[in-house]
DNA sequence: GTTAGTGCAAACCATTTGCAGAACG
DNA sequence: CGTTCTGCAAATGGTTTGCACTAAC
């Protein structure tokens, strides 16, 4: 969590206010790996904010998707996730040990491409985000 | 809803009880176009089973699902969707209008299997909705 | 008659909302 | 200073759990 005029300046530049929540929250999204839950990013934010509430973290979430600061999607048990717009990738999550991998955009793209095509309709591509058994879990037994 | 031999030796050779419930969730479910949440599939089977409580449909659908019944989705606004597995065919979601339509399976493999090269990953297809604009809504215009 | 399955009520947890005070510009 | 944003507290809605009763076998 450094310093960051360019947050500053695209909220700014939004004609919204610079907060520290905002701030701490969109630190928080910058420095993590994959997807965050609202619960992630408040127990995170908090470190930053002593003050901050659940509530803010969800309405400054819904705030930076609405403005395109953050992407949503859906993960598991049916929850909400987000993480940082400002590049596009997609991640694979593995359903064991939730380690998440970076899928080539341009694969995806052309992936939904197809079925796109076969379909007639326009898939929105950020809201899906795909599970399923990294290889090191693949080559372990199955128990447990 | 009609009669249901095939559930109730399927599920009489699990060892399990063949209860009114189970089987009226079973047939809303075999009933349905696409997806249905816990609270569709509450909705619908109360019809068939009047002193149905939503309690018993969460358990019902959770044991549906371990035993292999049914397949369980993340949809939007992230809830839990469920569909009966017998036929694996997957869905497209019209984010505005809400209609589902069937996608070739063989198109989804493949488009799949091209993630799952690049990755290494095995790619969980049945977890996935899929969400995007139909012909229609894209031809109309984008106010409301 | 046993045991699995259900209904009821209450608990639970994530998320949303109303309102008054604080902070940004 | 005026307006936006936040904190607090309470409400909401979907989902889960404990326990006693019912029904399947």
């Amino acid at each position: 969590m450094t310093a960051s005029p360019e947050y500053r300046s695209q909220l700014h530049s939004l004609g919204c206010r610079v907060t520290r929540q905002r701030l701490a929250i969109l630190h928080v999204l910058r420095d993590a790996p994959g997807h965050l839950s609202p619960g992630q990013v408040f127990a995170r934010a908090r470190r930053e904010v002593p003050g901050l509430t659940p509530t803010t973290v969800y309405r400054t979430l819904e705030f930076l998707r609405t403005h395109g600061f953050v992407w949503q999607s859906s993960r598991d048990r049916g929850h909400l996730a987000y993480e940082l717009a400002h590049d596009r990738h997609h991640h694979l999550t593995c359903l064991r040990c939730g380690r998440e991998t970076a899928l080539p955009t341009a694969e995806v793209e052309r992936a939904y491409g197809r079925l796109e095509a076969v379909s007639g309709y326009t898939i929105d591509h950020e809201h899906v985000t795909l599970s399923g058994l990294c290889p090191k879990c693949q080559a372990e037994p199955p128990g447990v």
